[in-house]
DNA sequence: AATGAATGAGCATTCATTCAT
DNA sequence: TATGAATGAATGCTCATTCAT
């Protein structure tokens, strides 16, 4: 059983602050050609973003990066900014499988096990995330709000999880849990990200035992 | 029979003299009125660049918003990048501050007393923290390895905290406890800085009393 | 006890990143509306540079010049220096031109007829020339080093004219022929366009004496 | 005996090309350490102008260069086209000099030794010369115009060591004579200002025989 | 008078987006 | 439909000149 519902509820109509140009979104490729060519230009895209941040990455090289005309990159995405949410997008698909797929599993694990399943979930996606943190941060005037989507739609996943483990627990006291256990997430993500510094193992190790034990005495 | 030999060898890759890079500083204010327009300088590019980001950020809006010309921006901050190592220089200079504080008194406080200190200090710091790790990150190619100075020279000082605090430890402990507090400082701030969210309360209290205790434990 | 030690180092001399200078050279055009529009820009180019020097010109009037919107310009010449350098290439080309022409039918002429074809090259070009020199000499911070390669180029294939000319006469000898005919042909190009002034017939038909009996004499 | 009325006539009215803003000249310094001061300024001037050229050159510089604050320029220079223009006058000077010298012992010469002490008037301010050239290129929107202001001046002074030496000769024959001799003294500066190049001497020696026997066969 | 900080018009250059081909 | 040349608003930065101190 997989959640429709809770995939990025990214409004289209709020995509310009000021003046919505008639919702301007990715165009759905039509033909296999077009898909393959969207998931270059995606990847294209992703990485110049990466190294050059939402500003100076220029469409012209994302475009030359994916082997693909310039015309072709407008032609599926209108502009920079549908571009850039069609990044944030796809990473919200990816850890929503993932979480998808834990909830699912989470009746049959004890508190150690579903401890690691979320670790390993947001470890993996760590790249990812963090260029879809940065994408949305560099286009919002209010910091923080949208963001705060993101987050909040994590939030909302990872209590359903907790609902899946344990049906028992209040409401309020799984939002409570899944606010610590998201962030506990996303820093482990930082530290495994991080290339090499004095004590990286033994701190990635206490951060998990960390993690663990959160889980395994409530 | 025609000499092309003897057309012009222009050599390109001398086309632009480029003279010395000139370490450029932001220039010390002689003046009193210059010190006073100096620090709304420096406020006024701080919420900039909070705002917008970097690259989305224009020295004209800066200088406008702290009521300057343009010209008197650039009197003091040659360029745009010494005005964002300027912000971050200050972050830094207010963290080590506190972090010096917080040593001088260590010895006489127990865990969680320390661990309070440490992370009230951040969290004091947040809005200014998250701004130079962004600035740091968004001048620098190779992402990481900027922000990368500013985390080493923390976790230094975190660890001489520890030192003051538990002379005996070694020092490798110390680091890795450095990485792990670190880490946490950061995210409490980050918890605490987001405007309202169901479970904030819950949620920091929980985050505050897995700091005390690491250190308690100790 | 304070550690200023630990405060944030940040390497100035690291500031730009500084990305390879980049080579950078004149774009071809591709369509045969390109090739216009070029012609165009040089032509707009060398008046505008002509009139208020390198350094005074400014992008926006040359192309404003050409009829020619700023992108255009900056399409095909990526900077000024490359500009300037374009124009530079274009008056090469075309003594050249004219000298190998020269070189050609250098066999078949009395040392009178050399010496008009010389000067008459010169004559010919000497708006384009004097441009070309002052476009190098403003854009060499230490001046003559760069005029410097014009005048080798020529005087090396005046003496190569000299050597079909007269190809039993000594490697030394012409190079001292080719720097005294060189300056003889600038002079009078020079005098040629002069407006008017009192004498100036006269003094021409002198000058071009001085320089028939110098190869008559021969 | 000194000729004043051949000194340099530039026009102060015509200083700026439209709406001349009251005719700016250099302030006369009037006390012996202001005299010190406007010859250090102007050395200053001469040396940046002659690096970087009219348009590049700084005024900030150039007040460094002399050692003397930026307003201490302003004062006895109200703007830069004043100082380059003091520049120019000074050069004006200096040749007319040489020429009033030169010409007093014009009728004890031979047609050597007058062609020696025209060319090495010219050689000894070669460098000045070719500044002062230039900044009335670099500030003169119609080319040619303002340079030919001290080039009939020269014509006219050299013309006047001609009536000296021969004063039988007509008029015009005169004019065209110094027209020919102008030319032939500034190519043999330029010639001799030229670092090292093959051929160097022998085309040094071949130009003033040129001209001695111009002068000589008369 | 002497100084040098302050000012802002002006310039080179970039790049998202369009549209002729 | 696909392409990439063309466009021009917007940005970082400079420097002659002024004027408060």
């Amino acid at each position: 059983m997989t959640s429709q519902k809770s995939s990025l509820p990214i409004d289209p109509a709020r995509q310009k602050p000021l003046a919505a140009p008639a919702a301007a979104v990715a165009k759905e490729p039509k033909r296999q050609r077009g898909i393959a060519r969207v998931a270059k230009l995606l990847d294209a895209a992703a990485s110049v973003f990466a190294e050059q941040g939402y500003k100076a990455a220029t469409m012209t090289e994302i475009a030359a990066r994916a082997g693909a005309p310039i015309g072709s990159l407008y032609q599926f995405f209108p502009n920079k900014d549908v571009l850039a949410d069609a990044l944030v997008a796809r990473y919200g698909e990816h850890v929503t499988a993932a979480l998808d797929r834990i909830r699912e599993q989470a009746p049959d694990l004890d508190g150690a096990a579903l401890a690691d399943s979320l670790l390993d979930a947001f470890v993996t996606h760590a790249a990812e995330r963090s260029l879809a943190l940065s994408l949305l941060d560099a286009r919002w005037e209010q910091p923080g709000v949208r963001p705060g989507v993101l987050r909040e739609s994590l939030r909302r996943q990872i209590a359903e999880c907790l609902a899946a483990w344990r049906p028992l627990t209040g409401e309020d006291e799984r939002q409570a849990m899944a606010v610590v256990l998201l962030q506990a997430m996303k820093s482990l993500a930082q530290l495994h990200e991080e290339k090499r510094y004095p004590g990286k193992t033994e701190a990635l190790a206490q951060w998990r035992g960390w993690v663990r034990r959160y889980l395994s005495e409530f």
